[in-house]
RNA sequence: GGUGCGAUGGCCGAGUGGCUAGGCUCAGGUCUGCAAAACCUGCUACAGCGGUUCGAAUCCGCUUCGCACCUCCA
């Protein structure tokens, strides 16, 4: 844990030095979905940048409590506190239970999450199985004068509460001014400023997800989840605290502002944020009909889409842009994405077929190392993390044909390095090699036995059989690579 | 309107005072019976206008354009 790595803080807009509240331990809380409807390719964005962080501070040697939650209540259509609940509106849409809404698309979200080579966070706390602990810090909020009642619902007192904080520092929102042009009250509503934000809702008559409380029946406000639940599991301080940078305002803000309420302080000392993805430069929006789910993604069951992309096409693509950055999506550029995971799941390949040559290494391993943690340190630079990679896969491929030497002890290095890399830290999976699992045994020695014809019928310069059989090979998803000296390479496409 | 972020070669996408990012595409070459793969070579860009500097894509200012959030969205 000499590391020094550096993470880019929300809150002082800022790369800070990392240091954990209580190392070894580290306490990361990121916001997941709501459960009412598909994961779609906006999800895979947070849920690959904060995978990343995970396996990175775990292999920097950290034991890191990843909490990521389920939102199966309190999310409301319109964040000025009108409108349905979205699962309940789902629910009454399909004539079901909420409650069936939400597993279904947590299952569903899981199964995607999986394809994608997620690890799966330390406790995955849905919002619905926490009500106690939301009524019991909206009551802290309360007693500690930050709150009121107002008709059964109990609402946040922005006002108050930045006149002795800052309400705004993490969104660069300045209050003082918002309530010089916001004078009016907010006439019929039970709300004091338009900005005050419900901790409790009463529901109404049609309202089907409901639980007591010393209010009324009703549910708990969609910001207090996360401060709940993140309190719970990580504690009254915990280090990090994560999600998409739409959620900066409100959700985020609203978050510190509970926080802060209930235990006198802060609760998350760094907040990362990763940027959002565009189509085609546009944002994905329901209406604009560029709304992709992961699973028209996988298919290519999408108008927009060219082909399928594999979930490892999908997460390299990702990875290839800094999670800061906005990315934008288009065919082109996830099919250069694709080609560039072959090559250098291919070279990975080769360089663990790969044996020692004589003599002294031509080539210096280090370079990869030091790349590989400056990259990493530097606020999760997978991009250059990458950059390096490719760089040595072409080495790699001159150690195979021979151009570049490499010792024993530099190649077991090497190799233990470039796996634990592309495996352990990126998460990514060779999905040729684990495509060819079950057909590869009973396929093995038929072309092995086809190849050996051939490379007799290239001993005797029959050139037309050697090509017809590399061609039906082909047309049965087989490729042929014709080595140098030794038998032929044949791998499944 | 408010708050932020950005504009990089054919495309994607790093970098951030001086030294080739990288991938994909394209062109030429080596190898090969021919392919494929691999390797080598080439295409050398930083929105515009000013300023600071020995030197700026990188810092500062202005302009233009784009994006996100402020309203449901990861």
């Amino acid at each position: 844990m000499e590391s020094k790595l550096t993470i880019y803080n929300t809150l002082t807009r800022s790369k800070e030095v990392f240091v954990p509240l209580d190392p070894p331990l580290v306490g990361l809380y990121v916001c997941g979905p709501t459960v009412y409807g598909d994961p779609h390719l906006g999800h895979a964005r947070p849920a690959v940048t904060f995978d990343l962080l995970f396996r990175y501070l775990t292999s920097l040697g950290y034991r890191v409590r990843y909490v990521r939650n389920i939102t199966d209540v309190g999310h409301l259509e319109n964040d000025a506190d009108e409108g349905e609940d979205k699962i309940s509106k789902k629910a009454r849409l399909e004539q079901l239970e909420p409650m069936e809404i939400a597993h279904y698309y947590t299952v569903r979200y899981h199964r995607y999450m999986d394809a994608l080579g997620m690890l799966s966070p330390s406790i995955e706390p849905q919002a619905s199985g926490h009500i106690i602990e939301q009524i019991g810090m909206v009551k802290q909020i309360l007693e500690a004068g930050y709150a009121y009642e107002s008709n059964g619902s109990v609402y946040f007192d922005v006002e108050k509460y930045n006149r002795d904080h800052r309400y705004g520092r993490l969104s660069g929102r300045n209050i003082d001014d918002m309530l010089a042009n916001t004078r009016e009250l907010c006439g019929q509503d039970d709300k004091r400023y338009s900005f005050d934000f419900a901790l409790w809702k009463k529901a109404g008559p049609e309202h089907i997800m409901r639980w007591p409380s010393p209010w009324s029946d009703g549910f708990p406000g969609w910001h207090m989840e996360c401060s709940a639940m993140s309190r719970k599991y990580l504690g009254d301080r915990f280090d990090i605290h994560g999600g998409g940078m739409d959620l900066v305002f409100p959700h985020h803000e609203a978050e510190i502002a509970q926080s802060t309420a209930a235990c006198g302080h802060e609760a998350a000392r760094y907040w990362m944020h990763n940027n959002m993805l565009t189509i085609n430069g546009q944002k994905m929006g329901k209406s604009l009909g560029n709304f992709i789910t992961l699973e028209e993604l996988f298919t290519g069951s999408h108008p927009l889409l060219e082909q399928p992309y594999s979930p490892m096409t999908i997460r390299f693509f990702m990875l290839q842009a800094h999670y800061r950055s906005t990315l934008d999506f288009s065919n082109e550029a996830l099919q250069a994405a694709e080609k560039g995971l072959d090559r250098l799941m291919k070279a990975v390949e080769t360089l663990n077929k790969l044996g020692a040559s004589a003599g002294k290494s031509t080539v210096d391993v280090g370079d990869l190392e030091r790349r590989y943690t400056e990259a990493m340190n530097d606020d999760l630079n997978s991009p250059m993390v990458i950059a390096a990679l490719f760089d040595w896969t072409r080495t790699i491929n001159q150690l195979h044909d021979g151009s570049q030497k490499i010792s024993s002890e530099d190649l077991a290095r090497l190799k233990m390095l470039v796996n634990m890399i592309v495996f352990e830290v990126l998460g990514l999976r060779d999905e040729k090699a684990a495509d060819t699992v079950g057909g590869t045994d009973h396929l093995t020695p038929v072309v092995d036995l086809l190849l050996e014809l051939r490379a007799e019928a290239k001993t005797n310069k029959d050139w037309p059989l050697s090509d017809r059989i590399r061609n039906r090979l082909a047309d049965a998803g087989i490729k042929v690579k014709d080595q140098k000296d030794g038998p032929s390479e044949w791998t499944i496409e």
